[in-house]
DNA sequence: TCTTCAGGTTGATTCACATCAAGGTGAATT
DNA sequence: AATTCACCTTGATGTGAATCAACCTGAAGA
């Protein structure tokens, strides 16, 4: 089972490496990570500005917290994490980033990333420099827009998380994940119950403000109560509704 | 003393009226509000889009989470905050904005504003409608850019909370919330050691993910270790290094 | 003046999660 | 096959903040 996933997504990276050039027009994310009602020669003007590099190795960062800002990101495969390290060194993670996704953003406000990102396993990266896409905004109004939805979205994400911690239950945030992981699957047309984390124990209680034991044992309740299935990484969610009502917010 | 505040707001506020038609350029704010190296021309363009209308009584709301998005705003004199209302009824605080500081930014994503913002006293606000501000925005690079700062800014303030709420303990997270408004009241050359909190104790433990017992221990062990004096909403910081200390942020 | 009520404080008790401690598992290395 | 190491799980114990409860204070209203 762990090893079907694995090969998938082996398989998944191998055609994005043979598709070096792919463009935004036949990316198959377009839809989710630019879903914009452009002309396909605006694609093309966006396309021209966008830079692929060599994929990132797991563990290797795209960006480190301080880091002079120049370009956000968009995540064609494989999944990052953004964390910002407090002075006493300890770790905050503040969101995982799946294919489709855009990242980097914080760093606008300073021209400084405001925090890390690095690499939970092989990942494969658009650049958007990001005075190119100033300028293409002022010059395609859906662009600009797009991009200003994009940060207002990640604000409400960051206070969904402000809610899920400040108010939830260790049960309740573990849960809500596990959906938010799901419905992420969803929108890029994979299985919403059945999904391999790409992050460790660690990472998600770092997410979620709990510890990896909290965490563990949050996941071996949830099997008790037959709402997963957790091997290792592997989860099948077995109760979609249970597992809302364990989230416990909007049901 | 408390009377001695109050009436220096009132002052402020009454000027406010008495300046109905106030505008950008003369505005004592606008270094704040709106930093740009604008050409007076700009400013006079900007100012053009911008409504000012009458001043919000306390506890009236200048939106309701789910109402249609039109308009960020800016304040002017007063304090509001916002917050959300989970499914189970419970408030949860996300922020609270004071003069000089733009609200509503988390609307764009979906049209709909994700959050409730209400004033916590009589409060002057400029609305900035938003399909204006992006024509204008598309016209102006400066504006553009100053725009895609604040979206960014909002989310790194937001995932410094996450990392508040995540990490530190009630008496660092009051700690920070006093540094923050020292330090937002700074800013606009406002006693940085003196001042009155426009919010309750229950949004103060709201915010914080705390009890208001829990909030109200604090206050009373940080009296007892001479760090601040408290006197009901009147707050007088006496030792800075020691609430940094105390903090145990960026130290 | 008395009453009411919202907002704040303080103390006693409880509880969810952290911490401490010990093992288990499986992939990589030798 | 044995060793190592990162990662995960489970159990026992401790603790910071929540909860429950009582009381205080001051403003608003009768």
């Amino acid at each position: 089972m762990t090893i079907h996933l694995k090969q998938s997504e082996d398989a998944a990276f191998k055609s994005c490496a043979h598709d070096y050039q792919v463009n935004c027009g036949n990316c198959r994310l377009n839809s989710i990570c630019l879903p914009l009602a452009l002309e396909s020669d605006d694609i093309q003007q966006l396309d021209d500005i966008i830079q692929r590099s060599k994929p990132l190795q797991k563990n290797q960062h795209l960006y480190r917290e301080s880091d002079h800002f120049q370009s956000v990101y968009a995540v064609r495969s494989g999944t990052l994490k953004a964390y910002k390290t407090t002075d006493d060194g300890r770790e905050q993670v503040t969101g995982f980033y799946f294919p489709g996704e855009i990242l980097g953003m914080d760093g606008i406000s300073n021209n400084t990333h405001a925090s890390s990102a690095k690499a939970l396993e092989t990942a494969a990266i658009c650049e958007i420099p990001f005075t190119s896409l100033e300028k293409l905004s002022a010059l395609m109004p859906n662009l600009q827009r797009h991009f200003f939805q994009l940060m207002s979205h990640e604000i409400t994400e960051d206070q969904q998380l402000i809610t899920l911690l400040s108010k939830n239950s260790a049960d309740e945030r573990v849960a809500a994940l596990m959906l938010s992981i799901s419905g992420r699957n969803a929108r890029r047309k994979l299985s919403a119950t059945q999904f391999r984390l790409p992050m460790s124990r660690v990472d998600i209680g770092n997410y979620l403000g709990l510890t990896v034991e909290t965490v563990s044992r949050v996941f071996s309740r949830m099997q008790k109560m037959e709402v997963l299935r957790v091997d290792n990484k592997e989860i099948e969610i077995l109760d979609t509704q249970g597992l809302k009502n364990m989230a416990n917010l909007g049901g």
